[in-house]
DNA sequence: TTGAAAGCGTTACCAA
DNA sequence: TTGGTAACGCTTTCAA
């Protein structure tokens, strides 16, 4: 059994008032008391239980971070900035993926509050705008990144999703693109959402238009169905020169299509991606996407998450930091009079 | 404030022994009475505390997870894994990235004591053969994946690196290689020892051999790293046909190591990675490398572990399975002669 | 400067 | 069947 500070009190003879005093570094206790019982601690390998001391009331020092996936490189990404950004101060992040399912997220919700997380940091949609409510009427600090729920009073940090979706379109029509598609993540994604309206806005602006039939939304399995709902636009009597892929993952499906058909990436079509992940900087041609400023975002959620823990008052900012468009090489312009490829 | 059981018991007129045997399901409470207080807990939206449960001795339904970094598509891909296994139990996991440092190791690992886990699952390299030693003692249920430490007694479930090595070597000289070069993790991890000696073996059975000096360690940047000691090593006077890279980041690195010097890839250069992740698909050209079979590693941890926790006695078995090479396109034949690309 | 004792939210044992 | 109550390991008054 570990050792607990009775052990520890008793074999150093004091009270274990006088251990908990060491542990914290309150109260006044003598130089060589306190040596000794530093000592004893070290001695017994005593380890003070978090457990314990949360129940009178201290902090768990454990952050939830919800996320769809925690395997999509973007997640991933996001997670590890965040575990850097707390490490130091004693925090341990307990990652719950979603998959952008309610039920799931609803589980971990409930999860982590019977397990009395500190704070929860969501990273992954949510459609249900009263799935918070349980968790912020019992004043649990909370935080949204990358995603945000509209209506809803809590501290958000987000890449402007809209001026990203209209980057890449400028990007495009300034390319040359008349005739461009979309493929997005299943509809309920609100960020999917922003983007592609950042791209109609723009196109409408150039005298265009994105049609709905252009906008293919895809399930869950991102680079297969990416791929497919590709193959279904490049497939059809007028394909798109170019398409716009709400993330990296997708345009990856989209890439893997055009290889499939022989479509030359980016002479016959060019794509272009979000997020900037590691895969874009991979992918073959190398990926045209647009980048969030990730690490500034997990700096500020924590920031906030941190400010709220320490004031027990919500801090609800919203933040919105400006995305970049990475020009790589899945881009250029159109060829003359392209209007299509079909593949019968 | 959250509703305790005291609150629930008060609002249904009945004793907090009765509302804690319903929440457990023990004990004989009659219909009526169990009826009501689980009439009053949805009210009141009562969330038993896991915290104070697990000061009586019960579980807290918490997992470490060790890995190097959450931000490497393999780790990501295996927290994925892991998670996906224990998520129905009630399970969640703790993940932490030790950048392969003993000092962030132990860190994690205290503090993975101190907040009581269930049991840990390590995926980390562990240098000092001590480290672990404070858990196994305490009797926390350990299990190491993908990573081993040697004379250590506890469960591990790894692949078959020395294999992997050779299984590689064996796809170069099968294509004709002799020429054949390393890029490896920094030289602290076991893993990569095994790789490299699988490699060694085969080729010296081959009658070739594998000089020291054509073996470079990388440090922590993997991609980076590995471009910049992939670029050592064919920028050096023999420059090898083929490098064998010990993971799939390391062989991206190489990748554009080739890249930069115009270097083809696999004309004038074969790569061959490890670990089959997303990245390995996606590179250009894809990469061949060597998949472990993740899946089945997470299951059989979880379930090695499922069983210690309720058997309460270390089980340490040592599973080995087979990983298996995925040739894709970044490796071919040799050019004839092909003594080196000086790149002066 | 030190110690005794009252919580914190559960569980589990023992009476009633 | 039920309810009272002593743990569990720690923090935090409050006295001494």
């Amino acid at each position: 059994m570990r050792a607990t500070i009775y052990d520890v009190a008793r074999e150093a003879g004091v009270s274990i008032a006088a251990v908990s005093q060491v542990l914290n570094g309150k109260g006044k206790i003598s130089e060589e008391r306190r040596n000794e019982i530093f000592r004893v601690m070290a001695k017994l390998n005593f380890q003070p239980s978090v457990i314990a001391a949360a129940l009178t009331g201290k902090k768990t020092y454990t952050l939830g971070l919800l996320v769809p996936d925690i395997s999509n490189p973007f997640f991933a990404e996001i997670a590890r900035a965040v575990e850097d950004q707390v490490h130091g101060l004693g925090y341990s992040l307990m990652i719950c993926s979603t998959d952008n399912k309610d039920d799931r997220l609803e589980r971990y919700l409930t999860l982590l509050q019977q397990k009395s997380v500190d704070a929860v940091i969501i990273g992954t949609g949510i459609q249900d705008t009263q799935m918070l409510a349980p968790l912020l009427s019992k004043g649990m600090p909370t935080a949204m990144i990358a995603r945000e729920t509209p209506n809803m009073d809590v501290t958000t940090v987000v890449a402007n999703d809209f001026a990203g979706g209209a980057a890449a379109a400028r990007h495009l029509l300034a390319l040359g693109h008349t005739h461009i598609a979309v493929v997005a993540e299943r509809s309920r994604v609100r960020s999917s959402l922003e983007r592609i309206r950042g791209v109609r806005h723009t196109l409408v602006e150039a005298g265009l238009s994105l049609p709905d039939d252009l906008v293919k939304y895809s399930g869950d399995a991102l680079i297969k169905d990416g791929k497919y709902k590709a193959m279904e636009l490049l497939q059809c009597e007028e394909a798109p020169t170019a398409i716009f892929c709400c993330n990296d993952l997708l345009a990856i499906g989209a890439l893997q299509a055009a290889k499939d058909l022989s479509i030359r990436v980016p002479e016959d079509l060019s794509i272009v991606g979000f997020d900037n992940t590691i895969l874009a900087a991979v992918a073959d041609p190398p990926l045209t996407t647009v980048a969030q400023p990730t690490d500034v975002m997990c700096k500020t959620v924590v920031e906030l998450l941190m400010q709220q823990l320490k004031h027990q008052s919500p801090v609800n900012r919203r933040i919105v930091l400006e995305p970049e468009l990475v020009a790589r090489q899945s881009t250029s312009a159109p060829r003359a009079s392209n209007t299509g490829h079909q593949t019968t």
